[in-house]
DNA sequence: TGTACATCAGTGAACGCGCGTTCACTGATGTAC
DNA sequence: TGTACATCAGTGAACGCGCGTTCACTGATGTAC
């Protein structure tokens, strides 16, 4: 603040440090803030200690920057889930382990969790990246989901017959579970973990032991 | 467009009803766009054939249009599942049509439904005002999906022995729902009913038949 | 019935601001000779 | 080893825009006499 200080320059063929330091300075500004639409170029790049125009060299607009911080947070909250199952052999407890960690994600990392589903973005803008992205890294990270029912299934620890339409349900009620609790704290929230399991096992047909 | 035209004015008495065409005008705008912050007070302004000074005569500042708008979609969502169950005396028919006019409002109201729980304002900006406004309006909506789920548990047609807590769920459950189906419509979707229906029973702990 | 006047719904100009993006540039760094 | 030079990461000024909000005002309408 206050004090003009010019930014070290990076040495030559490290383009890529600037590029990884912008979405730093991107995901820092929204998990301090929460706001999506905080995250303007300008800001982003006051932030990082940088020039606005810099950025141009490294990202192609402002929509490209989000796009960069959401990829981000999928491979953020992925890598959660998956350390959180990791060693985890039982399939009902893995399938817990997994739904927990994706929760608890959400709970501790409200901001970069609002940010992957929250859609507050323009339709009308570049649909077709958007949707790739979903697609791919999505259907990929849901299919675990879908596998881990299955496999509950498998071994008789679970009665579902449509392991997909069973992970919808439970991968919606986890997604709305962690929306509300997030926007609405000051509702008389039941006991968290209560909540969790009922929804987990009620819509994954675990088998009361 | 192009045409500059003046609005007529309204006659002397009648000060609200600029008041509920401007709540009119960002609520249509609202619906068009689907971008909260696309409600600008200008562009609700504009929208409402009006200058933009006028609005202050009626409304605080931009974030009053806001809440007036998410007041009315409230009372709007609240209609909806009243008249869905109106005259249905079963208690599990009386509970399915509720929900499921929940989801429909959703569905066909995507915009005003995110509204209401989009959560994309300041978090430091007036929390009292809108805090009110949920536990007030928000608690008493949600109480009735309480009694239904209890009313159903008191005729034998539900096994829930903690109304509030499954109620909580079943919330969640749907606005995730609702959500992720709007938020991702690229998605393989199972088919919609079945899956509603395996929300609400599971979750509501309704008995087989 | 006729006129003067107070009311007040709505106008229009202006302010300062942060924004996204463009453009010509600067100057430290690595390389060629 | 020493020097001239090309590269290119990052700068700084400038643009036009829409925004929220303020201010002094206008002029049709209802009312008092």
């Amino acid at each position: 603040m206050g004090v003009k200080s010019v930014r070290e320059r990076n040495p030559r063929g490290q383009g890529t440090r600037l590029s990884e330091e912008i979405v730093d300075a991107a995901s820092a500004l929204l998990e301090e803030t929460g706001r999506e639409e905080s995250l303007s170029l300008r800001a982003v790049a006051r932030r990082a200690n940088i020039t606005a125009p810099s950025i141009y060299a490294h990202f192609a607009d402002r929509e490209a920057i989000l796009d960069a911080v959401i990829g981000r947070a999928f491979g953020e909250i992925i890598a959660a889930v998956e350390s959180e199952r990791e060693g985890v052999t039982d399939p009902v407890a893995s399938l817990h382990a997994g739904c927990l960690g994706y929760l608890r994600f959400a709970r501790e990392r409200p901001h970069r969790y609002r940010v992957l589903f929250g859609r507050d973005r323009d339709p009308q803008a570049r649909p077709p990246a958007r949707g790739e992205l979903d697609e791919l890294v999505g259907s990929a990270a849901f299919n675990v989901l879908v596998d881990a029912i299955a496999t509950c299934a498998a071994a008789g620890r679970s009665d579902s017959t449509d392991p997909f339409a069973d992970a919808t349900v439970l991968w919606a009620a986890m997604h709305g579970l962690a929306s509300l609790q997030q926007g609405l704290p000051l509702f008389p929230w039941p006991d968290r973990e209560q909540l969790e399991l009922a929804i987990i096992n009620r819509l994954a047909r675990v088998r009361e032991s």
